[in-house]
DNA sequence: AAGGCTTACAACCGCACATAC
DNA sequence: AGTATGTGCGGTTGTAAGCCT
């Protein structure tokens, strides 16, 4: 269906905003909320159409938008969340407080990208050119194991986009904030940004786990892995009983990647590891769902968060650190 | 000083998806 | 079920400022 774009509304202003504008908008959002951005321009007194106050309002004027440079930590953050999230910008910018997707995706563009390539190292999948081509040389099933990587990848991010926005729909105090503000309406000019993110789809906790775990990568924010939950090179499996782990109907089909996803604090309750570090462990050859060889299977024994990450599975977290390539490094280069 | 080039980032565009009717 | 509309997202473009010659 056609839609009227921006620059078929004659008369509508385009291009930079002026002060003037930027005070309308934000006095008539701090009066009446943004209920419909498409009516709201002429309400406001604006010339501009609604998707352009939209996205000025996202972008810089709320009150919780933080400008500026990035400080080397959320460097580091965009660099890693980028090697397993790619281009989703607006994943990417759900673990940076603050941040929004534009400015990250700018940084990335205008900054890290560049760096990369004085490396030699391709932005898209964070791996050496060079190297690359020469192992895919050596071995061309690498080449099919990219392909599965990349699908795996794919796939999970598909799912997170899905969950995350199964959760966004709750209602939340957070949720509502994301809405603008609770029913659209900016009830202070200090709305706190949302203050706890979503346990279980903390990919950056996830990627951090596992790569500190299998590469030591030195990182003051880090926490020293737990090297009885996050093995070295094998998948990572949480252990359930016995009886439960049969019930392979319910049974959820997990990875590293997603249990790195789930607050390791929350599955560690008690003392009582065991249960966790002692996996019962069904294996199976899944055609649907394994990329590899082997998929593993986690029963949800007492039904809980885990089930909502019921089929991802990506295995083979040696990307991209195989290289030998820290973020450290990336950083370093300017 | 002036013009051209580069960089950084604000803003736009088009598509996809969700939802309402 | 089909259509219209609103919103979110990622890619791309426009432009101001800084740099270089």
């Amino acid at each position: 269906m056609a839609r009227s774009a921006c620059f078929e509304n004659m008369g509508l202003k385009k291009g930079p905003w002026t002060p003037d504008e930027d005070q309308k908008l934000l006095a008539y959002i701090e009066e009446h909320g943004f209920g419909n951005w498409r009516t709201l321009p002429e309400k406001a007194g604006l010339q501009r159409c609604g998707k352009s106050c939209r996205l000025r309002w996202i972008n810089y004027l709320r009150p919780d938008v933080k400008r500026g440079k990035f400080s080397l930590q959320e460097e580091q953050t965009i660099i890693q969340l980028h090697a397993f999230l790619g281009n989703r910008w607006s994943a990417i910018a759900a673990h940076l407080p603050k941040r929004t997707d534009n400015e990250i995706k700018n940084y990335w563009n205008t900054h890290i990208k560049k760096r990369f390539t004085k490396m030699g190292i391709d932005p898209t999948t964070h791996k050496p050119k060079s190297n690359l081509l020469s192992s895919v040389g050596r071995n061309p099933g690498t080449l099919s194991h990219m392909a599965q990587w990349e699908r795996a990848r794919l796939e999970a991010e598909a799912r997170f986009v899905r969950e995350s926005k199964k959760l966004m729909s709750k209602p939340s105090p957070e949720n509502n904030y994301k809405r603008g503000f609770q029913d659209g309406v900016l009830k202070s000019s200090k709305a706190s940004a949302p203050s706890a993110r979503s346990q279980c789809l903390d990919v950056l906790k996830a990627w951090q786990s596992v790569a500190a775990g299998m590469f030591a990568i030195s990182n003051n924010n880090l926490e020293p892995p737990r090297s009885t939950f996050f093995n070295n090179s094998i998948p990572i499996v949480i252990g359930c009983d016995e009886s439960s782990a049969n019930e392979l109907d319910s049974a959820a089909v997990i990875s590293d990647t997603c249990i790195g996803g789930i607050a390791q604090d929350e599955l560690m309750l008690d003392d009582d590891r065991s249960n966790y570090q002692m996996p019962k462990l069904n294996e199976r050859f899944d055609n649907s769902m394994s990329l590899h060889d082997t998929t593993y299977h986690w029963t949800a024994a007492t039904g809980n968060i885990l089930e909502d990450f019921s089929d991802i599975s990506v295995h083979d977290f040696g990307y991209p650190f195989e290289q030998g390539i820290s973020i450290e490094q990336i950083s370093n280069i300017y």
